[in-house]
DNA sequence: GCAATATTTAACTAATTAGTTTAAAACTAA
DNA sequence: TTAGTTTTAAACTAATTAGTTAAATATTGC
Protein backbone atom coordinates (compact mmCIF):
# COMPACT_ATOMS: atom_id res chain seq x y z
CA UNK A 1 0.00 0.00 0.00
CA UNK A 2 2.13 2.82 -1.10
CA UNK A 3 -0.58 4.52 -1.99
CA UNK A 4 -2.29 6.87 0.66
CA UNK A 5 -5.96 7.31 -1.07
CA UNK A 6 -8.64 6.77 1.74
CA UNK A 7 -10.46 3.38 0.22
CA UNK A 8 -6.76 1.66 -0.15
CA UNK A 9 -6.11 2.93 3.51
CA UNK A 10 -9.04 1.25 4.61
CA UNK A 11 -8.96 -2.03 2.54
CA UNK A 12 -5.16 -1.90 3.71
CA UNK A 13 -6.32 -1.83 7.43
CA UNK A 14 -9.04 -4.56 7.24
CA UNK A 15 -6.38 -7.04 5.57
CA UNK A 16 -4.81 -8.31 8.99
CA UNK A 17 -6.12 -10.39 11.41
CA UNK A 18 -5.16 -8.95 14.75
CA UNK A 19 -6.90 -5.46 13.44
CA UNK A 20 -10.05 -7.50 12.37
CA UNK A 21 -10.31 -8.68 15.76
CA UNK A 22 -9.76 -5.33 17.32
CA UNK A 23 -12.52 -3.98 15.27
CA UNK A 24 -14.96 -7.02 16.52
CA UNK A 25 -14.22 -6.41 19.87
CA UNK A 26 -14.99 -2.86 19.50
CA UNK A 27 -17.98 -3.63 17.88
CA UNK A 28 -19.11 -4.75 21.56
CA UNK A 29 -18.06 -1.27 23.24
CA UNK A 30 -15.17 0.93 23.74
CA UNK A 31 -11.69 -0.56 25.18
CA UNK A 32 -8.78 0.82 26.20
CA UNK A 33 -5.61 -0.05 24.22
CA UNK A 34 -4.51 -2.72 27.44
CA UNK A 35 -7.67 -4.25 27.08
CA UNK A 36 -7.59 -4.73 23.18
CA UNK A 37 -3.99 -6.16 23.67
CA UNK A 38 -4.83 -8.62 26.23
CA UNK A 39 -6.48 -11.85 23.65
CA UNK A 40 -3.31 -11.03 21.56
CA UNK A 41 0.07 -13.10 22.05
CA UNK A 42 2.08 -10.22 20.53
CA UNK A 43 3.67 -7.15 22.65
CA UNK A 44 1.91 -3.86 24.01
CA UNK A 45 3.84 -2.01 21.40
CA UNK A 46 3.02 -3.95 18.50
CA UNK A 47 -0.69 -3.75 19.27
CA UNK A 48 -0.53 -0.23 19.81
CA UNK A 49 0.43 0.05 16.31
CA UNK A 50 -1.74 -2.13 14.85
CA UNK A 51 -4.22 0.27 16.88
CA UNK A 52 -2.56 3.24 15.19
CA UNK A 53 -3.12 1.80 11.68
CA UNK A 54 -7.10 1.42 12.44
CA UNK A 55 -7.11 4.67 13.72
CA UNK A 56 -5.21 6.48 10.44
CA UNK A 57 -7.95 4.58 8.31
CA UNK A 58 -10.46 6.52 10.15
CA UNK A 59 -12.20 3.34 11.73
CA UNK A 60 -11.19 4.11 15.30
CA UNK A 61 -11.54 6.91 17.32
CA UNK A 62 -9.90 7.85 20.51
CA UNK A 63 -10.82 9.41 23.94
CA UNK A 64 -7.87 10.01 26.89
CA UNK A 65 -8.96 10.00 30.35
CA UNK A 66 -6.20 9.58 32.72
CA UNK A 67 -3.65 7.70 31.50
CA UNK A 68 -5.86 5.49 29.31
CA UNK A 69 -6.91 5.87 26.08
CA UNK A 70 -10.15 4.20 25.00
CA UNK A 71 -10.38 3.48 21.26
CA UNK A 72 -14.45 3.23 19.73
CA UNK A 73 -15.39 1.71 16.72
CA UNK A 74 -16.39 4.33 13.88
CA UNK A 75 -18.09 2.63 10.71
CA UNK A 76 -18.46 5.14 8.15
CA UNK A 77 -15.28 3.80 6.30
CA UNK A 78 -16.81 0.47 6.25
CA UNK A 79 -20.05 2.05 4.75
CA UNK A 80 -17.67 3.47 1.78
CA UNK A 81 -16.50 -0.18 1.29
CA UNK A 82 -20.20 -0.62 1.24
CA UNK A 83 -20.55 1.80 -1.25
CA UNK A 84 -17.93 0.55 -3.57
CA UNK A 85 -19.03 -3.42 -3.27
CA UNK A 86 -22.40 -2.44 -4.23
CA UNK A 87 -21.09 -2.04 -7.88
CA UNK A 88 -20.08 -5.47 -7.80
CA UNK A 89 -23.12 -6.89 -5.93
CA UNK A 90 -24.84 -8.37 -9.28
CA UNK A 91 -21.86 -10.24 -9.89
CA UNK A 92 -22.87 -12.73 -6.93
CA UNK A 93 -26.49 -11.61 -5.35
CA UNK A 94 -28.45 -14.71 -6.27
CA UNK A 95 -32.04 -12.80 -6.31
CA UNK A 96 -30.24 -10.69 -9.52
CA UNK A 97 -29.22 -13.55 -10.54
CA UNK A 98 -32.31 -15.08 -11.31
CA UNK A 99 -34.39 -12.47 -11.83
CA UNK A 100 -31.62 -11.87 -14.43
CA UNK A 101 -32.11 -15.41 -15.64
CA UNK A 102 -35.65 -14.78 -15.33
CA UNK A 103 -35.07 -12.09 -18.15
CA UNK A 104 -33.16 -14.11 -20.21
CA UNK A 105 -35.61 -16.88 -20.48
CA UNK A 106 -38.62 -14.44 -21.14
CA UNK A 107 -36.24 -13.38 -24.19
CA UNK A 108 -35.83 -17.20 -25.22
CA UNK A 109 -38.98 -17.32 -24.90
CA UNK A 110 -38.95 -20.26 -23.21
CA UNK A 111 -42.28 -22.00 -21.90
CA UNK A 112 -41.26 -22.99 -18.68
CA UNK A 113 -40.79 -19.30 -17.80
CA UNK A 114 -44.50 -18.68 -18.54
CA UNK A 115 -46.44 -20.46 -15.46
CA UNK B 1 0.16 -8.47 4.59
CA UNK B 2 2.34 -11.77 6.26
CA UNK B 3 -0.58 -13.40 6.96
CA UNK B 4 -2.31 -15.95 4.83
CA UNK B 5 -6.05 -16.09 5.51
CA UNK B 6 -8.65 -15.49 2.68
CA UNK B 7 -10.12 -12.79 4.20
CA UNK B 8 -6.87 -10.71 4.34
CA UNK B 9 -5.90 -11.40 1.05
CA UNK B 10 -8.60 -10.52 -0.57
CA UNK B 11 -8.67 -6.96 1.74
CA UNK B 12 -5.15 -7.04 0.97
CA UNK B 13 -5.78 -7.38 -2.94
CA UNK B 14 -8.14 -4.36 -2.90
CA UNK B 15 -5.60 -2.19 -0.82
CA UNK B 16 -4.53 -0.89 -4.28
CA UNK B 17 -6.16 1.25 -6.75
CA UNK B 18 -4.50 -0.09 -9.55
CA UNK B 19 -6.01 -3.24 -8.71
CA UNK B 20 -9.49 -1.90 -7.84
CA UNK B 21 -9.14 -0.38 -11.62
CA UNK B 22 -8.38 -3.94 -12.95
CA UNK B 23 -11.46 -5.03 -11.17
CA UNK B 24 -13.84 -2.39 -12.39
CA UNK B 25 -12.37 -3.08 -16.27
CA UNK B 26 -13.27 -6.51 -15.87
CA UNK B 27 -16.83 -5.68 -14.13
CA UNK B 28 -17.30 -4.75 -17.90
CA UNK B 29 -16.57 -8.10 -19.20
CA UNK B 30 -13.42 -10.23 -19.72
CA UNK B 31 -9.97 -8.97 -21.16
CA UNK B 32 -6.30 -9.90 -21.79
CA UNK B 33 -3.29 -9.22 -19.78
CA UNK B 34 -2.21 -6.27 -22.66
CA UNK B 35 -5.91 -4.79 -22.60
CA UNK B 36 -5.74 -4.58 -18.49
CA UNK B 37 -2.33 -2.88 -18.60
CA UNK B 38 -3.38 -0.22 -21.17
CA UNK B 39 -4.67 2.69 -19.27
CA UNK B 40 -1.66 2.26 -16.76
CA UNK B 41 1.20 4.25 -16.77
CA UNK B 42 3.60 1.41 -15.09
CA UNK B 43 5.10 -1.69 -17.05
CA UNK B 44 3.28 -4.65 -18.81
CA UNK B 45 5.07 -6.10 -15.79
CA UNK B 46 4.12 -4.77 -13.06
CA UNK B 47 0.29 -5.44 -14.40
CA UNK B 48 1.22 -8.84 -14.48
CA UNK B 49 1.72 -8.87 -10.99
CA UNK B 50 -0.90 -7.05 -10.05
CA UNK B 51 -2.98 -9.52 -11.86
CA UNK B 52 -1.16 -12.29 -10.19
CA UNK B 53 -2.33 -10.47 -6.99
CA UNK B 54 -5.73 -10.76 -7.90
CA UNK B 55 -5.64 -14.02 -8.74
CA UNK B 56 -4.22 -15.62 -5.74
CA UNK B 57 -6.77 -13.92 -3.83
CA UNK B 58 -9.36 -15.74 -5.93
CA UNK B 59 -10.78 -12.40 -7.74
CA UNK B 60 -10.02 -13.27 -11.15
CA UNK B 61 -10.19 -16.53 -13.33
CA UNK B 62 -7.98 -17.01 -16.59
CA UNK B 63 -8.21 -18.31 -20.03
CA UNK B 64 -5.37 -19.51 -21.90
CA UNK B 65 -6.15 -19.10 -25.56
CA UNK B 66 -3.10 -18.70 -27.75
CA UNK B 67 -0.68 -16.47 -26.32
CA UNK B 68 -3.44 -14.44 -24.82
CA UNK B 69 -4.51 -14.73 -21.42
CA UNK B 70 -7.94 -13.50 -20.74
CA UNK B 71 -9.25 -12.42 -17.29
CA UNK B 72 -12.32 -13.09 -16.04
CA UNK B 73 -13.76 -11.56 -12.67
CA UNK B 74 -14.52 -13.77 -10.44
CA UNK B 75 -17.30 -12.26 -7.59
CA UNK B 76 -17.33 -14.81 -4.58
CA UNK B 77 -14.08 -13.38 -2.63
CA UNK B 78 -16.57 -10.27 -2.67
CA UNK B 79 -19.29 -11.83 -1.64
CA UNK B 80 -16.91 -13.08 1.21
CA UNK B 81 -16.25 -9.38 2.50
CA UNK B 82 -20.17 -8.52 2.14
CA UNK B 83 -20.32 -11.17 4.48
CA UNK B 84 -18.11 -9.85 7.03
CA UNK B 85 -19.22 -6.38 6.54
CA UNK B 86 -22.74 -7.14 7.29
CA UNK B 87 -21.57 -7.78 11.09
CA UNK B 88 -21.14 -4.24 11.25
CA UNK B 89 -23.90 -3.23 8.93
CA UNK B 90 -25.70 -2.03 11.91
CA UNK B 91 -23.41 0.43 12.99
CA UNK B 92 -24.01 2.75 9.56
CA UNK B 93 -27.43 1.63 8.20
CA UNK B 94 -29.96 4.02 8.95
CA UNK B 95 -33.14 2.19 7.92
CA UNK B 96 -31.99 -0.33 10.79
CA UNK B 97 -31.06 2.55 13.26
CA UNK B 98 -34.68 3.37 12.33
CA UNK B 99 -35.70 -0.13 13.09
CA UNK B 100 -34.27 -0.48 16.07
CA UNK B 101 -35.28 2.87 17.36
CA UNK B 102 -39.06 1.79 16.57
CA UNK B 103 -38.40 -1.56 18.28
CA UNK B 104 -37.30 0.46 21.50
CA UNK B 105 -40.23 2.19 21.28
CA UNK B 106 -42.47 -0.53 20.89
CA UNK B 107 -40.85 -2.12 24.03
CA UNK B 108 -41.09 1.27 25.82
CA UNK B 109 -44.65 1.39 24.85
CA UNK B 110 -44.43 4.92 23.19
CA UNK B 111 -47.93 6.01 22.47
CA UNK B 112 -46.14 7.73 19.06
CA UNK B 113 -45.11 4.46 17.99
CA UNK B 114 -48.46 2.65 17.72
CA UNK B 115 -50.09 4.57 15.10
C1' DG C 1 8.47 13.92 45.06
C1' DC C 2 8.09 8.83 44.26
C1' DA C 3 6.43 4.52 42.73
C1' DA C 4 3.19 2.32 39.81
C1' DT C 5 0.38 2.01 35.62
C1' DA C 6 -0.76 2.83 30.65
C1' DT C 7 0.69 4.01 26.41
C1' DT C 8 3.78 5.68 22.82
C1' DT C 9 8.22 6.34 20.65
C1' DA C 10 12.82 5.03 19.11
C1' DA C 11 15.89 1.99 17.17
C1' DC C 12 16.38 -2.01 15.12
C1' DT C 13 15.62 -6.54 12.19
C1' DA C 14 13.47 -9.49 8.85
C1' DA C 15 10.13 -10.06 5.49
C1' DT C 16 7.15 -8.28 1.97
C1' DT C 17 5.77 -5.16 -1.63
C1' DA C 18 5.82 -2.43 -5.80
C1' DG C 19 8.21 -1.16 -9.19
C1' DT C 20 12.16 -1.41 -12.76
C1' DT C 21 14.72 -3.67 -16.91
C1' DT C 22 16.07 -7.60 -19.35
C1' DA C 23 15.52 -12.21 -20.75
C1' DA C 24 12.81 -16.25 -21.60
C1' DA C 25 8.77 -18.83 -22.99
C1' DA C 26 4.82 -19.80 -25.84
C1' DC C 27 2.37 -19.05 -29.65
C1' DT C 28 1.21 -17.19 -34.65
C1' DA C 29 2.00 -16.30 -39.27
C1' DA C 30 4.67 -15.89 -43.13
C1' DT D 1 12.73 -21.48 -39.62
C1' DT D 2 12.34 -16.86 -38.56
C1' DA D 3 10.31 -12.69 -37.05
C1' DG D 4 6.68 -10.68 -34.34
C1' DT D 5 3.37 -10.70 -30.33
C1' DT D 6 1.93 -11.63 -25.62
C1' DT D 7 2.95 -12.81 -21.26
C1' DT D 8 5.74 -14.33 -17.39
C1' DA D 9 10.05 -14.90 -14.83
C1' DA D 10 14.50 -13.39 -12.96
C1' DA D 11 17.26 -10.23 -10.79
C1' DC D 12 17.47 -6.20 -8.71
C1' DT D 13 16.32 -1.73 -5.84
C1' DA D 14 13.79 1.15 -2.70
C1' DA D 15 10.15 1.59 0.38
C1' DT D 16 6.95 -0.33 3.65
C1' DT D 17 5.36 -3.49 7.15
C1' DA D 18 5.16 -6.19 11.30
C1' DG D 19 7.31 -7.41 14.86
C1' DT D 20 10.93 -6.97 18.79
C1' DT D 21 13.02 -4.66 23.19
C1' DA D 22 14.09 -0.72 25.77
C1' DA D 23 13.39 3.95 26.89
C1' DA D 24 10.40 7.93 27.33
C1' DT D 25 6.02 10.20 28.50
C1' DA D 26 1.92 11.02 31.08
C1' DT D 27 -0.95 10.29 34.79
C1' DT D 28 -2.48 8.62 39.36
C1' DG D 29 -2.28 7.95 44.36
C1' DC D 30 0.32 8.14 48.35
Amino acid sequence: MTTTDPLSQVFGALADPTRRAILARLSLGEASVGELAKPHEMSLAAVSKHIKVLESAGLIGRKKDAQFSYCTLVASPLKDIQGWLDAYRKFWDDNLDQFEAYLAELQRGDPKSKQ
